[in-house]
Parts: C-alpha cells; structure tokens; sequence
DNA sequence: ATGAAAGCGCTAACAC
DNA sequence: GTGTTAGCGCTTTCAT
C-alpha cells in the first residue's frame, strides 16, 4: 500500500484547488498505467478484464470523474456542440435545441448554448466564443449570416449545420425547409378556400429573414394566381397572442372586406382568433385564420386552428444525424449535406 | 529573425490538424512572449501600450481565437456553468435559461445545457458529465435530487444554486419560491371568492415534485380554512392545452358542484376554458379558473386568466448574481445563500 | 513591464 | 494488452 506516499507529491506548497482525482490516482490503485486507463475509459474491451475490473473498482472507491477539458485538449477536439438559435422562448427553437440535446447527450456530447436574439453581430460574437472550444461541430439557425461569421467558421474547419432554412447556399450543411414555400401554401390554402382579400401578419420581420421569407412568398403567391389582394403587416416587437391582436386591428383597418390572414407565428394567430371573437367576427365564415408551427394550443383552440407544421422535432433529429455521422468518419457530400424536412398544411376549423 | 526556424519543430511528422493559431503565433508575430500575450489578454492595462498595440495588431492579422478549453485546464476552472433543467421546452424554464444565459455570456460564461426530462437518475448521469467540465458553477432545477447526486456535487467543490424551488435545504444556493404557498394562495383566492367545491388540476405531478407541492398547498389551504372540498386530479402526462381538457372533463365527473379550478400550468388552464367554453360553461360566473404560470397567452385570452406569476426571469437574474457573485470573490454566506422571488397572483377575469 | 519555466489532466503514437 | 513518451495551448508563479 504506497498510495499514500505517492499522493504526497501532489500537494505542491503553493496552491490548493481541492485536490481533484485525476486519471493517475486511478491507475495507482488499480496498479496500472494511466493509459491503460485512459484506454480502458474509452474502448473497455481492449483491456483485460482483470485490469478492467480493478480500475472499475478504483474508479468507484476514489469517485473519479474524468476531467473533459483536459481530454479535449489532448485530442484536440472537445465533445462539444455549441448550438445558436435567435432565442430559446421561441417553442420552434425550444423544440429543436431539445431533441437535438438528448441525441447528441447520448453520443456524449454536450451541448453549449447561445442565443443571438436575432442579431447578426451578436452571433459573431457568439460564433466566436463558440469556436474558442473548438466544439465538434456549431449549428446555427437560418442562412443569414455577417461575412466575418462565414469567415470565421469556414476558417475553422469546424462542420458547420444551418437549420431551420434552406433555400440558399449554406456554409457547410443545411437542415430545414423553405419559407417562400411555406408563405404559397399557405396562400394557395385560403385562395382554395375562396377567400380573396388577404392580409400575412407578422412580427419582428425586419429582423426575422426567415417569417419575412414566407410573408414574401405569401403575397407573391396571392398575386401570381390572381386577382386577391394581399397586404403585409409587421409588428416590430416580438411574435405575441398580444401581437396578434393588434395586428389583426391594423389589417381591419387597412384591408377591405378582409376575409383571411396568415400569421408567421401561431402564437399571433391565437391572439387574432381570440380578437375576432372579441369583435364578433364569426371564424372562419366571416374571416379565415391560418398560422404557423403547430405550437401546443393549436388543435384545441375554438376553433382549432390551421397551421403549417414546420417539424422542429425533425429537424432536431436530422442536425443530430448530421453530426454524428461527421464524427463517426462518415464525410456525405453533395446533396445529402443538404436536408429538406419539409412543411406539413395541417387544416382545421379555422380555415 | 530566428522565427521561421523555430517555427519548424511546432510541425511533427505525424498528425496534422489544420494547425490553429496559437497564441505563441501571436507572441512571434508581436515580438513578445507568449505569457505577455496571455496577460494582455487578462489584463490589457497591465502591459505598455506600445506591446499591447502589437498584439493587439498579431491578434487581428491572424485571426486568432485563443483556446478556452487549454485555457481552462491551465487556469483548473472552465468559464462554463452547467444548467440542468426538466425540460427546455416548458416555457419556465425556458424564460430562466434565456435570462441566464445573457446575464452570463455577458461576463464571459458559457452555459451548458441538460435536461433531466423530470427523472433523477437522468440527472445524476448529467452532474456527472457537467462536473467532468470542472464548471464555474452548476444550476439545478428543484430541491429533490438523488443521494448521490447531492454527494457528487457536495464533493467538487464547485458552487451549486437550485433554483425555481426553496423550502427545503439547498446543498449550497437555492433561489426560488415556495410552491406550497402559491398553492395556498391560489386556494385563498378562489375561496375569497365564495367558491367551495374546488379541484386541482395538475399534470406529471408524479414526476414533477413542484406542482406536487403546489397541489398539497391548495388542497391543505382548502381544507383549513374551513368548508370547502377539494379534489387533486392529475394527469400522467405533459402539461399541454390538450391534457386541460382532459382534466377539466374528469373534474367535471368527480367533483359534484364544481365551481372553481385551479390549475398547476396557465396551458392547462387554457385547455380548461376551452373545454368549458365548448361545454357552455360560464366562466367564472359557473366555474372560476385560476392558473400558474402567467405565460404569453394568460392576459389576452377569453376570458384573461387569473394567474400566479412565479417570474422565471427575476430567478433567472438571481442566479447569475449568486454565480458571478461568487467567480468575483465575495463568497456570500447565511441568508444570502437562499433567495426567495417570490410569487405574485394576478387577478383577471376568469375568477 | 516582461519572460522563462513548470505544469493543468488527459490522449495518442509507438514500442514492448 | 500495457507502458512510455510527448505533447495539446494556455495560465501562473517567480525572476528579472
């Protein structure tokens, strides 16, 4: 039993950080190497099971916790994914960061998170400090980006996943849908339906790329098959059931005879059900509702209410597959680094 | 300018990862020591100007991005603090992390995120993996973890806050409310209202230990204060719109009279007042529906929910406090060391 | 104010 | 299968 002695070498004069149990107190008291450890750790099966069993036992008397910092920094890549999204309240990303967690916790990878809150210098700022760990991989949501951000992501070598678009060219992979094609089905949804003066409401569009994608291939959509009138309208703070009502006060007054609107957010489209029924405009004989993100309320609401599921639990899942499979050696190229998970029109009572 | 040859031995013959810019780079660049370059950095006011403005210029010419994860290890903390919540998607929790997470990216912390889906063998596999970060500090969810969770955390050393729960003992911080209490005040509420044959509506309580407690608080409350009746119904699933219907349905059939509700999440109570509204229940002349949470939707639907507003940000706030409290030195002790936010019960119309 | 030197705890060749 | 040997890129005394 010489633990002891050699422990005492570790206790320098100086600093004093709670003497945490390293790799190499492990290999004392199984009476191994610190590789084989370190081996053990990684590939059990590669090790005796004799020795397997002593440093399994040594593990669990001292409480070893290995230390991931240093580990990232010996192979020169943390079990890291640093993930931005514009902002975590927002269920769409909530979902997404979510299943894209317990993916990636099961491979072992943590998960670093940032919140941009939709502005392209602070996720530069973000992608920054992202690639200061030099994660196994950065997802980002949407295409549009600052050149430095490209930049610097480009120059890291590090896999690179936009989500939540595509439709443009993204920097490395991309996993989402388009949101022009989300805004025309939508319109040729309530065209179908008869409906011939319409209005998009949406929120925080000046900063917001993507609901500003799917107001313009709304509209475009209204124009192109016809002779609707399609008017968009923007609340520049953030996409409310509140926001929603005002937005539907503002597209009374300036559409005629009004008789549909499509929300960039369900949250906005609840706030215009619960308008209409305030002002007694029946839903949907007198005005058609659409939303979009099939968010919890969506199918009990009175009425229920049509949306367009974007899928963020997909997406999720996808991102994650990307990952892994970067990481397993597997390097897709072409069209498989970019994924469309597609837009489901789910129609209810609303419409 | 013997630079070019010592460059050459920072090449082995072997591996070859895309050779990151170090900070001995810029130390060669800048004519400096690396160790200057590493307390410019720290400090920018502790080296003369003329060095700095070098550096700073080796900095920007190489695009260098210095590397937390050996900065970590050289400095034995990581500027990381690992939260754990039940689940990112509830809208809670989500308000928290978004808080917290600005509040700490603005001192330089990263935040690492884990969901424990409401298990706690889940949660200790998280502590486990967050402490192999050696993190400035850990965030928990709730006073209820396994023995050998509280054991690993009490071990490292490093600085814990629960949060979103006091009342119990914290195994180091805890910022939070008492959720008996606002069980208790939702019950004086409704009986304030003249209101006697009550239910608590609650979903996963036998997971979700803090509505467990909020539904107690109501139902004792209830019970003390004299003549009232009071049935608990939970449900085994999420707390979603949906499960609000469900269990208003259910309350409907157990309790005879029933009069008022109160809910353990404002989506329950959502589902409720649709449900009644579907039923031709008048709310509250009929049944009065009080909820938790006082989320998005709560003031503008149909009629507005009364509610209990737990304000996840101030908590949110409260922890980075304690956090960078504690990074910066001051290592506050006694009370200080449990904070309670409080709850504020919002009257509106459905009660 | 600056630099030299000694690690932080681990991984990954490579040899045995 | 196991141990030896070098680092990974930075921080931190301690000298100068």
């Amino acid at each position: 039993m010489d633990v002891g002695s050699s422990l005492q070498n570790r206790v320098p004069r100086k600093r004093r950080k709670m003497q945490r149990v390293t790799m190499m107190d492990v290999a004392k008291l199984a009476q191994v190497s610190p590789s084989t450890v370190s081996l053990y750790l990684r590939k059990p099966a590669a090790v005796s099971p004799a020795a397997g069993q002593e440093i399994a036992r040594a593990i669990s008397t001292l409480g070893y916790v290995p230390n991931l910092v240093a580990g990232g920094l010996a192979a020169a890549s943390s079990k890291v994914v640093s993930i931005i999204v514009p902002s975590i309240r927002n269920a769409f990303f909530a979902e997404t960061v979510s299943t894209l967690q317990s993916e990636l916790a099961a491979e072992g990878l943590q998960v670093i998170l940032g919140h941009s809150e939709y502005g392209e210098e602070q996720e530069e700022a973000l992608v920054r400090t992202a690639l200061a760990w030099a994660p196994a991989a950065v997802v980002l949501t949407g295409l549009s980006h600052s050149a430095e951000t490209r930049k610097l992501l480009q120059a890291s070598g590090v896999p690179v996943v936009e989500m939540w678009e595509i439709g443009g060219n993204p920097i490395d992979m991309a996993v989402g849908f388009s949101h022009p094609q989300v805004g025309a089905s939508a319109a040729r949804h309530l065209l179908s339906k008869g409906r011939r003066s319409l209005a998009f409401l949406g929120a925080r569009m000046q900063e917001d790329h993507r609901a500003a994608k799917r107001a313009n291939g709304f509209a475009e959509e209204a124009k192109r098959t016809g002779h609707a009138t399609c008017e968009v309208i923007n609340h520049p703070g953030a996409a409310t059931v509140e926001a929603g009502s005002l937005l539907l006060n503002r597209a009374l007054q300036q559409v005629p005879n009004l008789d549909a609107i499509a929300c960039s957010n369900d949250l906005i489209a609840l706030g215009a059900l619960f308008e209409c029924q305030r002002q007694g405009l029946a839903v949907p004989d007198k005005i058609a509702v659409a939303g979009f993100g099939d968010l919890d309320f969506s199918a009990s609401c009175i009425p229920s209410l049509t949306t367009i599921r974007p899928s963020g639990d997909l997406i999720g899942k996808e991102v994650a597959r990307l990952i892994l499979a970067g990481i397993h050696g597997a390097q897709p190229t072409g069209p498989s680094r970019i994924i469309d998970t597609g837009h489901v029109l789910v129609e209810r009572r609303s419409t």
